[in-house]
DNA sequence: CATGAATGAGACTTCATTCAT
DNA sequence: AATGAATGAAGTCTCATTCAT
């Protein structure tokens, strides 16, 4: 083995979970938690099939692992970045979530959408640390903005549950297509990032409008 | 084996393929195509690992058919019913949808969603079954209202296959919620009927909007 | 049901046990027992797969009727008509030989002895039941007219089991070969009936044969 | 498991193929492919049922790797012997059928002569493989040398191709006999390495022979 | 008698996990 | 720390046999 080769391995040790992980997202994405075989994890990461088994103490702990991982950073980020955004609530909801989405879209990481859509009724523990990690924050940031919105008169008084729903489902149903039939087929009339800004801006304006009468009368 | 089973025999026989379906849609909802035991599907429909082959070939040919079977009726459903509604764009589409939606919503079809995002990518042959038989018909049912409303004048001029998502999406959204985390915990936060009807008129005033100014002026 | 076909069952219901014989010979000599479907056996005869089993109770016991139906008529005739052969032990001997061979070696029943090679090991009983009923009497009948060429003088003083087995072994052979590799491929290089004739011939000329000297010598 | 075999782990991975075709040759050529279970195979080679298949990806490879191995060795071994062979057209025979035959009948190759017979016909690439390996070689080689015989006057002129068969079918007749009927029961009346001598022996008479008249004159 | 739907033991094969090296 | 040979539980599928019709 060469001094190069030495170097490399020791420089990757501390890699090894990281790595281990993305492949494993991957895998798991792609052809679900049970089709996946852990030697293909091991190999798709460069290492044997044993050296997983270092890491992580068996194929589900290392599920638990992905889905911990790619959630934890991202949403503690995007309250963050949320809390610097300036002006109204449309331009705060259109900040925060076109921005947010565009790049979680563009990264391996949405693919934690489908596998725990997937996985969440065989490992019902996954429920639970998703909804408090990821949903209840992620709710609670949109409806606050939403509800103050309502509050200065700057949108309609709807429903905000499903007002929330209405603007953040699609951006995860995105993220679902994106790994299923997505990845199947030429990406059939859905333009990801295209997509987030329309569809954001047209519910803004469905919470925003003073619904128009088919025929406004005059001012007297 | 009971006396009366052994008499329900013969009627049985021609309901066992729509009983091993009802039995398969159900776990491979629930605990996905993989990791359902043939055994399991079997035994749910009331009959032997054995009868189940008789009626499938194989474990992939019963997934194939469980998504074929629960599709192909409701879309022709829906688009006949789209046929008969009278009236404006706005009207068609709501009720069109919130019908449609609701009663999909409500019935174990709802779950083919899951099914299909979750196996087409090992499955491929999936993929091009449901773009041609769901996907695509259901998006120019769709499309071809909002573009007729754009005409009109009864719409803004939005980017159609954008605003159909942003129509649609949530409704296919919220099945593949009940079908997962919605089956884990007490449905927190989402009562899927409520939600259909209040989405569609959101994203319909969004539609209809005339952008109001945002201070409006008072009539002198 | 027509009354021909009426009729036509009736008749054949006497037939029911040959033909299920003849299908499960073909069969199992084709793909060996344990490779050959009850189903297979019974449809080949025409029949369901309920019907085979009201004539034999089981796989195996079919196999062992199948043995024994094809081997008790042709030894009892192949002894009667040894018995009417006249002349030397020689002409005897091809004459038993060749006609008798050449028969067997184009009917199905052949097939008779790759079953019991490919069985008898399974099938103990099988060995007691074949080497009393077949071979025994089938190398006494062999034997007998060897010895007599010996003693006659006709035949050299060879060792009479082994000239036996060297007659009979390439006539098995062939019938085996018949149903193996010569079932696969275009039966390259062995025509079954002539070789009989020949084979025998050669052997008879090596019992008979003077050897010669290498260079005879002139009578002087 | 036993610190022994432990240690032995190493030292035995590379005889491990060898062991495992030992042990499917005995078990396919004793039971047949269909009615011998791979777990069987594995627990004769000392291995358990998933090792087996580390080595062999199928029941079904393993039986032509069985095949394939214990013919090409012996056959190239035996064309090249008989080429040191020096000596008359009927030397040469005895000298290269009576080694070569006795001790492959006394090996446990002489098996696959069976599980050729046996399973060609249900593995049709076998046949190609057998034909081209086996037969046409060991053919080409006994019908030179028979050829060259009668080129040179040893030999009568008969029909080149029956007496290979004459002389060869006998052999391998006995080492089917070996594993089937011979195994199980005493070996009633056949000693094998006795009559392979005496066959050859026999023929070689035959293909020789200066056809004596029925009553030979005496020299005046 | 004849049928064929139903059964369930049993075979092949896979793969998560272990552990000596 | 890393490997990969080995294991055996578990899953898919087959098929001999039964039995109500």
């Amino acid at each position: 083995m060469s001094p190069a080769d030495l170097l490399h391995r020791r420089r990757r040790k501390e890699a090894r979970p990281q790595e281990l992980l993305d492949a494993a997202l991957e895998l798991f994405v792609e052809k679900g938690f049970a089709a996946t075989r852990a030697e293909q994890v091991a190999a798709r990461a460069g290492v044997s099939k044993g050296t997983l088994y270092l890491y992580y103490p068996s194929k589900e702990e290392l599920l638990k692992a992905v889905i911990g991982h790619y959630l934890s950073d991202r949403i503690a980020e995007g309250a963050a970045r949320a809390a610097q955004f300036p002006g109204s609530a449309g331009e705060l909801l259109r900040g925060m979530l076109i921005d947010w989405w565009t790049q979680l879209y563009d990264s391996p990481a949405s693919g934690v959408f489908k596998l725990v859509i997937t996985e969440v009724r065989n490992f019902p523990e996954i429920a639970d640390f998703y909804a408090a990690q990821v949903i209840e924050p992620a709710h609670r940031l949109v409806s606050g903005v939403v509800r103050q919105g309502i509050a200065r008169g700057e949108f309609r008084a709807v429903d905000v549950d499903s007002a929330v729903h209405s603007l953040v489902l699609p951006l995860v149903m995105i993220c679902l297509h994106r790994h299923s039939l997505g990845a199947c087929r030429g990406d059939w009339h859905l333009d990801g990032s295209a997509f987030i800004a329309r569809h954001v801006n047209l519910v803004l304006d469905g919470l925003t409008a003073q619904v128009a009468a088919p025929n406004p009368l005059p001012c007297p």
